[in-house]
RNA sequence: CGAGUAAGCUAGAUGAUCGCGGCUGGUGUUUGCCAGACGAGGAAAGUCCGAGCACCGUAGGGCAGAGUGCUGGAUAAUAUCCAGUGGAGGCGACUCCAAGGAAAGUGCAACAGAGAUAAACCGCGAAGUAUUUAUAUUUCGUAAGGGUGGAAAGGCGAGGUAAGAGCUCACCAACAGCUUAGGCGACUUUGCUGUUCUGUAAACCCCACUUGGUGCAAGAUAGAUCGUGAGACACAUGUGGCUGCUCGUCACGUCUCCUGGUUAUCGCUUGAGCCACAUGGCAACGUAUGGCCUAGAUAGAUGAUCACCCAAGACAGAACUCGGCUUACAGGCUUGGCUCGCUAU
RNA sequence: GGCCCCUUGGUCAAGCGGUUAAGACACCGCCCUUUCACGGCGGUAACAGCAGUUCAAAUCUGCUAGGGGUCA
């Protein structure tokens, strides 16, 4: 799958300056409308949460659980996930839930019904 | 059997589904799709040394500054490594050491102590004086003993003396000069003569040797765009913004060049490389032959789910590249190794 | 990723290798006052950690930890 990554240090501060924010206890979610067709997700972990290796395991995990969740995302979006320390404790089902329900809460999904689980759809949606 | 010591190795395994990175091949060609093999470490870490490479500087040399500091060797080089010398620790195997010079000069040595680089508080002794005739006091001699200190004038014995003292002698220790033997050398060793000297150079310093600076965010190329400056052309009661109008106020077009930033590509992985075997060397390491190609990302690639085994998986993620050092680390394994203790034969 | 700097009571800080580590604010106790404040007296409390050099280290040297700056 291919994510559209934010990159620019510039698009990040716009996010943060003029999106909304939705947060659990482990993440939180930054979300802004913005002139961009497809909808990019940027990640930002801190050194405060680990070493190299623990961030880099962060990241992966969330990468993973949004490219899931990527066919049901409503386009048009910069997307923000900053993470908090207790997420280099967390399994990656807690993970994956916290990032569904981010999601929903903000009203980034497009079904009305969103499922936690959604790989099936997620599979076959991408071939 | 127990305790220790030395040198090394390893760092979860297997399978299934989905997913990531560049490479190669095919197909397609504005993007992509399919297949294949490959894809983090012993420390990738700290950035403490040494190099390559790049740019800047530089007539040639010196000083200053910085660093290193037993000897010989290894190496591209080093503060690293190997083999030795000396010292310290350990019953031992063995381990550790920034290990030149204090007799070139300067500085510092608190407190304590009589005294800290030269001395006399108590003491020991002689002479004088006083009287209570064994005490006080004055002068002189002295450094054995006491106490202080990290350090008190080399140690111990004998002679010697009023008491003492390297004052003299024997033995020992240290240092200096000459000398014998061994070693490339550090150094060890033999004898003679002389001397008895505080410590500190990770205080200044002296001696010997090394040393230009900055670092891949270095730097090279390309085009577009933004800013600044200069020049040329043009020279407007114009255009635009604040504001719908008026007043007011602010900004200015085209081309060329310089400079700075942004972006893309290169730098970017074939290298003082790895493996096997032979050979020289005590060793570090060198040499010859054959074979191999083994990450190259750019918000940064190894994950998720499931099954299963065991001892239940530590420290930890390449970012230009190498050689070392240091620090972190659950465990597991190897050596006909070595040392000490106990028991048995 | 590269290159630099700094750590002293709760806070801000001084400290030429040598006494029991100077101060200020804060805190605690007592005095003063009808009471509070101000003021006075007294007290608690620290050299980031581990090694080395030295007779002696907050100070000199090395390593580690934590914090900060800078190059876009």
């Amino acid at each position: 799958m291919a994510l559209n990554g934010l990159k620019k240090n510039g698009q990040f501060v716009y996010a943060y300056k003029k999106g909304k924010a939705k947060s659990t206890k482990s993440m939180t979610l930054i979300f802004v409308r913005a002139r961009t067709y497809n909808t990019k997700v940027g990640f930002s972990v801190s050194k405060k949460i680990g070493n190299a290796v623990v961030r880099n395991k962060v990241k992966r995990r969330l990468k993973d659980s949004f490219g899931r969740y990527m066919p049901l995302v409503k386009n048009g979006y910069y997307v923000v996930f900053a993470t908090r320390k207790p997420i280099a404790e967390a399994t990656f089902a807690q993970i994956h839930s916290d990032v569904g329900y981010l999601l929903s809460k903000a009203g980034l999904l497009n079904t009305a019904t969103t499922t936690p689980v959604v790989k099936e759809t997620a599979q076959t949606s991408e071939k």
